[in-house]
DNA sequence: GATGAATGAGGGTTCATTCAT
DNA sequence: AATGAATGAACCCTCATTCAT
């Protein structure tokens, strides 16, 4: 009765309200320059309603960033059909990655560029997200090179190599995830394409014992 | 003979000092989060003494982002002899990035986190020294093509494909950075290999015409 | 129960409070020279609630101006009737003049001293009401005019005239009334008798033609 | 050897170019809005040196207050004839008056509009001034009441009532420099005319023994 | 005679957070 | 379930003022 206001909503729904604006603010101003004042009109809430559900803006924020790094890992598994071959798997790993990323651009900044920037406790709270990632394609590469089976000619590809190619794979698609939304250049099944032939075949070679020597 | 903290010093040295003392409190807490008075502190100076010399906590970021961008552009410039073939050159450039990335935790974290979250003018500061090094990897692939010369078997292989193939190892070689700054995994030499590997001989095959697809 | 200091008092009361507190230490202090930490306390409230009211100290001056000059404004208008003879208004509007400007010190201070020191925004806030003023006094020196009716005979004392006589006598009437604020020489009444004699009579010498000649 | 900036000047000089230029600042920016800083850069001195010669913010005001109030009576006192009639006399000291005020805004303002608006010690100084003024034009209504000799009709205008006269006469005079040098809308003499006009044949209907009564 | 180097103190403004209803 | 009222603590910045040379 006191207009259009939206007033007496379940819990879930406004704690739903107040992450999306929470994200929004968080990813677009960062930590810091996000205002509680801010998010809670973004909201349609009041302020001691966001400290009611959400209790503090670090917890606030830690919200914040578990639903989004959960968002992803589900999206990027979602893609994965464990059958396939793991060159197939990875490809599809990718071009969700960089679909969900550019689909939730605060989402990822918030966990991006925000989480990593503002202090230990977010950042080991993102790491954990992309440990996972990373144990992911690791395990990729390790079944890549299973599958290469007979034909594997480098028994000395140690799991410590693995594990520094898959680093570097996610640390590549992370950046490559940045400068598409930053720039918009490519499309998300052109990044991840270009990602698996800029990587992958460099794979490829590795697996057949090659090496690049700096002498 | 108040203690250790000197009086009375020239202008540019108290200006380095809390240039110091400012690229190392941006670097770890942020740019919102440094307060002027730490830094201050830091520098073991008086907050209206930083005022006075750099003018305002942006002038100060700012000339934090320039002093960081020239130091990595020259530590990378003076690992490189223009004389050694591209990939030569490449591997020098990498370790040399790595290297002073390794040893200026603060400043990359400047450049890196910091001077990219926080508003247009300090991102086309980075922006500015990242181009000149696209610009230069850029080359370097464009050269080694030459150098591949007769045996070059794929026309194709676009200037516009280099330079997407140029963003992405300078994005991987960000995260490396990053993930070594953070992790302390690796050392610089060995990240620099993992890249060589990881990614040169990929584009060894590119340049053959391989191209992983999908299907 | 913690003493006089009474809480949470509706937006109104409290944003009285504030401008109440800001006129006094704007009057008597100045503009540059008072703090909003001394309106604050002198308000018996908190800094931050001052801003959340009123929003800047620049806001709050001009809400104080523009309080100030509907209050002189609507003390005056009220004192004046409409019907009398011309003399007899301007009796009137001078006595209230004198009379709320001795009741209000602090806000004539803002009125006429800070408003005009500090800047053009300001200013203009007050040249407003002002003009508000000279246009009545000019409104009623044609009526007197007029009223002198066949009487008259000086057909060249013009409109140009007019104003300027008006504009003296305002500026004289702002003289006294700080004069007495600060002197408390003469009381309202005596102020407003000093005027008409001094004014009103060489403005009948005036209308009859009489000039004074420097030679 | 240093370049073109003057050094090494008697002192007498250099205090006189920091005089002017803090009669500038304080006139245009107000005490507190002028900053030394300003002052010794306008005065092409360093900052120091102010403090040397005139030992404070504070005093440096007095100062400037008590020069340019003596330049003014200065102004005023030489432009009057003892000789002549006492309406010629005050004609010319009104003349020199405004004639002095619009080639010195600055100097005005400071006493006008600055000095009584911070504080006791400096309104006193130039309370000090005025009152010399004051005596001066009540001295002239005395004497021309004299002069009107056996004409005169009223012994009952008494000094209690000439020397309201002579501040209302002063404080429209000042009203209306500063009306000059705000607005420019009439010349020293126009304005001196201005106020004979306007005031003294009222004067002269005074000393006849007329009054404006309000019943 | 003159200055470069330096600071204590304070002012405007904002923010995360809480209390009383 | 929800909010209007209120604040302690900081933060950026400036200024009058002083040493040491």
């Amino acid at each position: 009765m006191k207009g259009v206001k939206s007033k007496r909503m379940p819990r879930a729904v406004r704690e739903r309200q107040m992450m999306d604006a929470a994200v929004q603010t968080f990813g677009q101003r960062g930590y810091r320059a996000a205002s509680m004042d801010e998010i809670a009109e973004l909201a349609g809430v009041s302020k001691p309603l966001v400290y009611l559900y959400l209790n503090s803006k670090e917890e606030l924020f830690t919200a914040c960033i578990r639903r989004e790094a959960a968002a992803l890992i589900a999206a990027v598994e979602a893609a994965v059909e464990p059958g396939l071959p793991a060159d197939r798997q990875l490809w599809a790993g990718l071009a969700a990655f960089f679909t969900h990323t550019a689909e939730h651009p605060d989402g990822w900044a918030v966990l991006h560029q925000q989480a990593r920037t503002h202090g230990e406790p977010f950042a080991l709270e993102v790491a954990a997200m992309r440990d996972e990632i990373v144990t992911f394609v690791t395990g990729l590469i390790a079944t890549a090179a299973r599958e290469a089976g007979a034909a594997r000619q480098d028994p000395e590809l140690a799991d410590r190599d693995v594990a520094g190619l898959a680093q570097a794979l996610v640390g590549a698609a992370e950046s490559l995830a940045g400068w598409m939304n930053q720039t918009g250049a490519v499309s998300a099944k052109e990044a991840a394409a270009t990602l698996m032939n800029f990587a992958w075949m460099g794979l490829g070679e590795l697996m057949k014992g090659e090496r690049w020597s700096s002498r």
